[in-house]
DNA sequence: GCCATTATGGAAGATATGTTCCATTTTTCA
DNA sequence: TGAAAAATGGAACATATCTTCCATAATGGC
């Protein structure tokens, strides 16, 4: 066996893996096999469950573990648990070390937010429920107009629904908050409903999606946690967590998921118009 | 405590964190709080890890189980353990899925705007020049005040700098276009104006920042490419080239570029403030 | 076919992790 | 304000899990 570290990463440990494999014996190519075809099980099993999947005693894969460069399965498992949940480093405390670093410029802070966005992103494409897009989508393309209301940081993401609807010829209306005005009674029976909040929750979006709720409009939340106020207010829910830097977020990943809306919605007007059911 | 069984799906699990966690101690209601916004870590931690993430002791956490039916931590982390191994194709490979299958599907769709989301970012971290950056937001934190000016699509960004400059606590103004009131005399020597426009160019965003120039203003623009009309307006140019996708673009580097400069002027104006030179 | 070498299985030992208990602190209500 | 109830923190305990070891089985070369 040679005596090479530990793989740092699982890209780098799937390499290992397959450049030994041919030389391995009959358990060990075993383990091999099973890891290689299950990567994401190792996180979450014990060694008696993958010596189990792949066949072998938990001794043989131990064994496995080693002939990898690992010090034994526990450390091998580390991998791949920080590469799920570490996928979300602690950004806060990453910025406090780029300011006491001084490596604190500005490129490396963009940096920093665009390796979020990414994230954000990846995760967005990872987590989303196709179904309940699905369903949000038939909802708004059924609605005779559509209502979108978000404050403060999710006021970048309303005012951005609402361009790209009046530009897919949607009927739509930004609830913004200018002057104060109410204009809940806005909201009709076959009238949907878009509410946008993050923690901290605005108060005023959630009254708005509950008004519109009880006036019988379809509401579709899109929001960052299950455990959001607007849960209880409609089934149709979108969570998007963002990777937070600090106190900021990207948005990039609510964005995209905001144009995806639009265009899904818009072209499933546009084929129902021409008469396509 | 009722004696109701222990949730079997992650689902029912939040539904029933929503429904007591308003009746929960202070630590208990952590722990809730923790789980709800970090529900991916449940299966890849230990007890100690996850209370500490929330801030209390181990065996807070552990009666926080008890509470919601689970015989203990260890129940509760099987729930997400099993679940997890369901949903992790991972992002490349489900991404060519998404594309083989429903070509047309909403979730396809929204795929497809991930993937440019992405594309954007790696080519905003590639190609913005850091010494632009860096002049940009030297002009940003010497202002007396910063003046946001975008219209249509870049609108979602200029309330979106506002939104973090505000909370930031550098002083700003938004310059929308309600009732058509023109602010463009507010802006003044010494302070700075934020011009923000994509092709097809707004004339009065370009009208704004001209008008700021001639104020004896500094302009940062930020938009899509070297020949856009603020060019001859300002030196201080910061182009983002989004990927396209149909007629929408994601703004997703657009974002996270303002974030970074949010967050770096902030931090200069905070250093400085602190009489740091 | 025999010996040396390598691989394997199972069980025993070490360690990390989950769980419970109880003294102490904090809160609540009279 | 004081007593009762609830909540909390930390340490002790139990257990699941990882790891090592060695006797036995299989393999390969001579």
């Amino acid at each position: 066996m040679d005596a090479r570290s530990a793989p740092a990463s699982i890209e780098e440990l799937l390499d290992r893996i397959l450049e030994v494999s041919d030389g391995l014996p009959k358990r060990l190519r075993q383990c091999a096999e099973y890891v290689a075809a299950n990567p994401d099980r190792v996180a979450v099993s014990t060694v008696a469950e993958m010596s189990e999947g792949a066949g072998v005693q938990p001794s043989a894969f131990m064994r496995f573990c080693q002939v990898l460069g690992f010090s034994g399965f526990s450390q091998m498992q580390r991998l791949f648990r920080d590469s799920y949940a570490q996928n979300w480093p602690d950004y806060a405390t990453r910025l406090e070390k780029l300011r006491e670093s001084g490596a604190g410029s500005p490129s490396a802070l963009l940096a920093e937010f665009v390796e979020a966005g990414r994230l954000s992103l990846e995760n967005l494409a990872k987590t989303l429920d196709p179904r309940a897009l699905d369903t949000a989508i038939k909802a708004l393309s059924e609605a005779n107009m559509v209502h979108i209301v978000g404050m403060r940081r999710a006021f970048s993401v309303a005012s951005y629904l609402a361009y790209a609807f009046e530009k897919m010829n949607v009927p739509t209306m930004l609830h913004d908050s200018v002057g104060n005005l109410d204009s809940r009674h806005a909201i009709r029976e076959g009238d949907a409903v878009i509410a946008i909040t993050f923690a901290p929750y605005s108060p005023e979006t959630v009254a708005l999606a509950e008004a519109g709720a009880r006036a019988g409009a379809k509401v579709v939340a899109i929001t960052d946690s299950l455990a959001s106020p607007l849960r209880p207010v409609t089934p149709l829910l979108l969570t998007v967590s963002e990777a937070d830097f600090g106190d900021f977020r990207s948005l990039s990943a609510t964005l995209s998921l905001a144009v995806a809306l639009v265009v899904a919605v818009g072209t499933a007007n546009r084929a129902r118009k021409n008469g396509i059911p």
